[in-house]
RNA sequence: GCCCCCAUCGUCUAGUGGCCUAGGACGCCGCCCUUUCAAGGCGGUAACGCGGGUUCGAAUCCCGUUGGGGGUACCA
């Protein structure tokens, strides 16, 4: 069919949820290797015949998902997505030819029988109707007949030799009732259908591997070779899961993670380029990557350390870029200020100022909003904080007096200067005196340089929040008083 | 329970018998720089789970043990 020589991986989830950063991390790992050789494929299988739990939307966000990674329709080495339900025919008249082969057959027995007859035995199924020779019919399952005797080693890339004996592998359906395949079957199916000769997978696959095997086996193919990959887990050395922890790859594209840290990231999970470096792009880890050299405990999935990733990769971003990418933020619809707020010369001039700044690039907002908002946003803590007795309402006061001077050139350096003095008339060093200034002017305690931020929102708008603040002050001092 | 996998700083890892008084990165701590916060610079904290072997020599090999994890569906 294929050269066997050609690597042919392919990567096959299943739509029953949000993309998450496992599946994320093993499709990389196939990419690199497709990639690596000239006729390399990386087969994008769907597998979509679990009806009762596969939304089309799912499949869409695998796919963008797998697009915003870079692995994408349109590059010579990828090759799909085929959709398993398309194969149905496939399946079917491979379990039958199984069956006339004596390779597998019919069993009638409900959960509860062989639940029943297992009592505090160690094994599932036990080989009831092994011998009983029923024929296809309603209600009766079509079972794998798993060779007596003698182990079926797996060789695995990453894990070496894993041995399973037969006598711990049960008679496994294939095939349900109603003639539909399971997993196990049509896994095996369209895997020798397309040709795959490696699959790369999470580990939770590696007791599925004897079985698949046989089958390959049971079906006149040489199995493919097989590479198992640790889980990635939580902080309680969990599989990461759907349910409990943040896994979906689309809310770290949300947070504002570039897709660039995020690869980074992930192939560093259970892989290592060697060396001393860890920050490099994947332009030169794909050639590097090598599955055998995986790593097989294990990962914890640690967002912190992404974090620094992604903020190493916004800093080398330059500047032209970093705004670009900032924009999906930025935009009418999402931006927490009004639209007419918003003016794109000041946030061109601002970007600079906050991309040192921000790990992810949803923090863009936090750090520009006082340009375009009405007023600065009201936050309790840091207006408590700021505007403590003797310092808040005498710097309030000495930067209005101050910056109220026609005669004062509003730039940044001039403002740093006059506010200084002030400062230092109060005997306050520049650090404790642009305090309240800053929360007057922002509403944050922390931000942007504030003499440049000021020289941005301008003269007027700067009095004026200067004033409000002044006024909101006599009005807690009224109160109190 | 049964089957299988795994085991180096808190975390991700380098390490494939001597180069290791174990290297890097993230985190954390300190100092410097400094208008806040970052960034940057400098320095520091911290690991071979345990017990037996093998060997002149073990993080590296073997056995056991303990501890984690995965799988045990007519799910994928």
């Amino acid at each position: 069919m294929t050269d066997s020589k050609t690597v042919r991986v392919r990567f096959a989830p299943s739509p029953t949820g949000m993309f998450h950063v496992g599946g994320a991390r093993s499709a990389l790992f196939n990419w690199a290797l497709a990639r690596q050789q000239p006729g390399g494929r990386f087969v994008l299988r769907i597998e979509d015949t679990d009806a009762a739990r596969n939304k089309p939307e799912w499949t869409e966000g695998i796919i963008r998902a797998l697009a915003w990674l870079g692995i994408r329709e349109g590059d010579e080495h990828f090759e799909g997505p085929y959709f398993q339900s398309a194969y149905a025919d496939k399946h079917r008249e491979t379990a039958r030819r199984l069956y006339e082969e004596g390779r597998a057959y019919y069993c009638d027995c409900t959960r509860e029988q062989v639940q029943q007859r297992r009592g505090n035995e160690h094994l599932g199924y036990d080989g009831f109707c092994r011998d009983r020779g029923l024929e296809p019919g309603p209600g009766r399952a079509l079972r794998f007949r798993v060779p007596e005797g003698g182990p079926t080693v797996v060789d695995d890339r990453v894990r070496g030799r894993v041995e399973f004996e037969h006598s711990a592998i049960e008679d496994f359906v294939i095939a349900r009732a109603d003639g539909s395949p399971l997993f196990v079957l049509a896994n095996v199916v369209d895997d020798i259908e397309m040709g795959i000769n490696e699959v790369v997978r999470g580990e939770e696959h590696l007791s599925n591997t004897p079985k698949q095997q046989l089958l390959w086996e049971a079906l006149g193919h040489t199995p493919p070779v097989w590479a198992h990959l640790p889980v990635i887990v939580n902080e309680k050395r969990q599989k990461l899961s759907k349910r409990r922890d943040k896994v979906a790859l689309e809310s770290y594209q949300e947070e504002g993670y570039l897709p660039e840290a995020m690869v980074n990231y992930l192939m560093l999970l259970g892989w290592s380029p060697g060396g001393d470096r860890e920050i490099m792009p994947w332009s030169e880890m794909e050639p590097l990557f090598d599955v055998s050299k995986v790593n097989s405990s294990s990962a914890f999935f640690d967002e912190k350390k992404l974090r620094a990733f992604n903020g190493e990769y916004i800093r080398a971003l330059d500047l032209k870029e970093f705004i670009e990418r900032c924009r999906p933020w930025l935009a009418p619809d999402v931006a927490p200020w009004p639209a007419e707020g918003y003016d794109e010369v000041v946030f061109e001039r601002v970007a600079p100022l906050a991309q040192s700044r921000i790990a992810v690039l949803s923090e863009i907002i936090p750090n520009v909003d006082f340009l375009f908002l009405d007023q600065p946003v009201e936050d309790p803590q840091s207006w408590n904080k700021a505007m403590k007795p003797g310092v808040g309402r005498e710097m309030v006061t000495a930067a209005l007096t101050r910056y109220d001077d026609p005669d004062l050139p509003w730039r940044a350096a001039e403002l740093k200067a006059a506010l200084e003095e002030a400062g230092a008339e109060h005997g306050l060093k520049l650090g404790k005196a642009q305090a309240p200034v800053r929360v007057a002017v922002t509403g944050r305690t922390v931000g942007l340089p504030l003499f440049e931020s000021l020289e941005l929102l301008g003269r007027e708008r700067t009095l004026q929040r200067l004033r409000a603040a002044l006024a909101k002050l006599d009005a807690t001092q009224d109160a109190e008083a």
